[in-house]
Order: structure tokens, then C-alpha cells, then sequence
DNA sequence: CAGCGCATGTAAGATGTTACATGATTCA
DNA sequence: TGAATCATGTAACATCTTACATGCGCTG
């Protein structure tokens, strides 16, 4: 009878930032996008107003600083940040709403020649090797760190879930090139003709 | 120079399904809800909107029914709605932008009790076996139509893209468990007592 | 001195979800 | 008769992306 709204994940994405190094805003979005990080991401248009709304909350402390002559306003989490933080990652998870643009066109490709559909799958596998080439880049270093740093063995496990799976998806296309190479219908123009 | 802004997928969802047959919105929402479809999802106040954007546009056309003596709205593809949604097909897929808060909480577990992170490994795990019992109740259906139905070959593709990804996660679920036994800290209040 | 990387932000608009409102039919 | 399913829609809200605006310092 009240409204559950879903909460936006964007501050506790920042918080958990913030338990590595103080960091400013823009370093944030830098270290989301570094390739381990591809399961997450956060513009500035979101990242700024959550730092502010952050530190007015107590969960953040910012200060101005200068490095190299540059104005940066970093900011650190709070105690209370952290116990926000852990009260958040305590609670379960909500299930993955996954929207997939080239599944999609996959699923309705008996609509459109099936070149158009096997450049997909083909343009899925690049990017599946080169996810996988930055993954196993970037494994070995968190192997080495398993014992020192209290993030390694999370950020490997994490790792390791993209290493999973983008080689199932690297197989798959494989299977899928051959399956609809065989059953996907005539390759050009032939599938329109009758009416 | 120009804002060349991301099309809402939505209306190409619905024409897509509309290649099946005609549906009224009602049909369309339950349609994607299949668990078959889960790689796709749209609500209610994104499909109703639409339908009357797209037959506004000419791209469906609507009349209404009634069937068991209920009134509905069922709309119809026309030949412009098909090719719109062919040249759609045809464009390169936008990659996926993949936000997993179970993986997020995962990759910040540093900061809570291991038992906290075990359970969402865990309760992943039970979810990846029950997509995959559905996926596997669906696979013979799809496998058996490959011939006669157009869609069949593209379908099973989708859904066996759902299993190997899901086999591979459910295999990563094992692994991990034992990674962060091994390597995940303290498993309760211990990892927070200094200061 | 031009361009790039660093750095912070805002405004506008699109996208999407949720709750609500309504009403019919079917079934227990 | 009450609950569940069918069926359509709207309003409010939250979320998120994009483009823009601004300015510094370093490097070629």
C-alpha cells in the first residue's frame, strides 16, 4: 500500500568507489570504466548531483584540493557511508532486467535477410574476443594479489563472471553461425517473394 | 553536430511481434513475458502509447475485436511496418550496456560479512538452475518446428544463448563459492572490530 | 597556439516503471 | 459473491543519457 519505488543504485555505486581511495567525481566514472568494471556504469550527469547529495546525507566528505595545479574536489566516505553501504550489500539483490539489442534483432530476424542476422552474431564474437583478451590481461594481476588486498578475491570473482560467460558466448556463436547457416532460411531476397 | 539521440526499441519490439500475428497490447506484454523472452521486457505504459505512435505512423493497424465477448484492440503490421522493422534489423545492434547489481554487490563485498555475499552467489545460483529448467522444457518444442516454422531457427538460437550463458554462470556460482571461502576474509564481525 | 586530457557541472529531454483507475467475464 | 484473469489506459515519478558550457595545464 506504499510505493516500494526502486532506489537508485547510482550512490551506492559510488560508495563502494569511495571504500577503494577517496576519489573525485571524476575519478569515479574513470575507474567504472575501466574494462573489469563492464558490469556497471554511471554518466557525470549522475555522478555529480550523487556527491552532492552524498556529503548534505553524511555518507560522503568533501574537500577541494590541488594536484598538479589542478582543482579537484575529492571526496571520502564517512562512517556512517559505510554502514550504508554494508546495510545495502546485506539486502538481496535484485534479479538482472537484462535488454539485449542484438538478441532482440537475433529473435526477430526470420524478418530481414539472414546476412543482416549472421553480421550480428559475427559482430558479437569480435567483441566477445576482445572482452575476453582484457579479461585474461587483467586476471593474473588480481591471482597475484589474493593474499594482500581484502577487494582481490571479489574483483577476481567478479572477473571471472565475465570471463564465464563471454566465453559461452563465444562458443555460441559459433553454434549459431552453423545452425542458422542451416536452417535460416534463403540468404537474400527469395524469402519476400511470395505474398 | 546534431543530436543523433537513441531510439526507443520499444516500437521495433512490438512490430517484431506483430510478424507473428496480430496482438492487442495485453498480448504483446504477455508475449514478451514468456520466460523464452527474457533478454526482453516492456510495461505497460510503454506498450499502449506506442501502439498508438506506431498506427499514427502507418506502421500497424488497429481494429477492434471482440473475442469471448471481451473488447479488444488488436493491431495488425502493414507492409510499412514490416520494412521499417526490417531496416531496423539491419542496422548494427547497439552493444550491450550490462548493469547486474548482483554482480555490483558482489564486486564491493570487501566491505560486508562474507555470509552476505555467499547468499547472493548462492540465490543466483538457484535462479540460473530454474531459467535453465525452463529453457530446457522449451529447447524440443523449437528443435521440432526448425523446418516448418520461420521463426524456429532464430528462437532457439536466442534461447540457447540463454543456456550456455546460464550453464556457465551456474558453473562460476560453484567456483566462486569456493574462491571467497578460501579468500573472502573473516566470514562474520571480526573483519570490522579494528579501527 | 592548438589540441588533448583533466575537471566540474547544468539543462533538456527521453526512457522507463509503478501505482492507480476502470470494467468486463469466468470460475470456484 | 468474491477472486482471478482479461483488457486498456493514464499520471506521476524516477532514472538516465546527451549535449552543452566552462576553464586549466601540458605537450607538440
Amino acid at each position: 500500500m506504499f510505493d516500494m519505488a526502486r532506489e537508485s543504485r547510482t550512490p551506492y555505486a559510488i560508495l563502494g568507489c569511495l571504500t577503494i581511495a577517496p576519489m573525485s567525481g571524476y575519478d569515479v566514472k574513470q575507474f567504472l570504466e575501466r574494462p573489469i568494471s563492464n558490469f556497471w556504469s554511471e554518466s557525470y550527469g549522475q555522478i555529480y548531483p550523487a556527491l552532492e547529495r552524498l556529503e548534505d546525507d553524511g555518507l560522503v566528505t568533501g574537500r577541494d584540493e590541488s594536484r598538479d595545479g589542478r582543482e579537484r574536489r575529492v571526496y571520502a566516505i564517512t562512517e556512517a557511508g559505510r554502514e550504508r553501504l554494508r546495510a545495502w550489500l546485506e539486502r538481496p539483490a535484485e534479479a538482472v532486467t537484462f535488454r539485449s539489442e542484438p538478441t532482440l534483432k537475433l529473435f526477430f530476424g526470420a524478418n530481414a535477410p539472414l546476412d543482416a542476422t549472421l553480421r550480428h552474431v559475427r559482430r558479437l564474437r569480435v567483441e566477445a574476443e576482445e572482452a575476453l583478451a582484457h579479461y585474461r590481461e587483467r586476471e593474473p594481476e588480481l591471482e597475484a594479489k589474493l593474499g594482500e588486498d581484502r577487494h582481490a578475491p571479489y574483483w577476481l570473482a567478479a572477473l571471472r563472471g565475465g570471463i564465464a560467460t563471454t566465453q559461452a558466448i563465444l562458443a555460441w556463436c559459433d553454434e549459431t553461425e552453423a545452425l542458422l547457416r542451416e536452417h535460416g532460411g534463403p540468404s537474400t531476397s527469395e524469402s519476400e517473394e511470395q505474398s
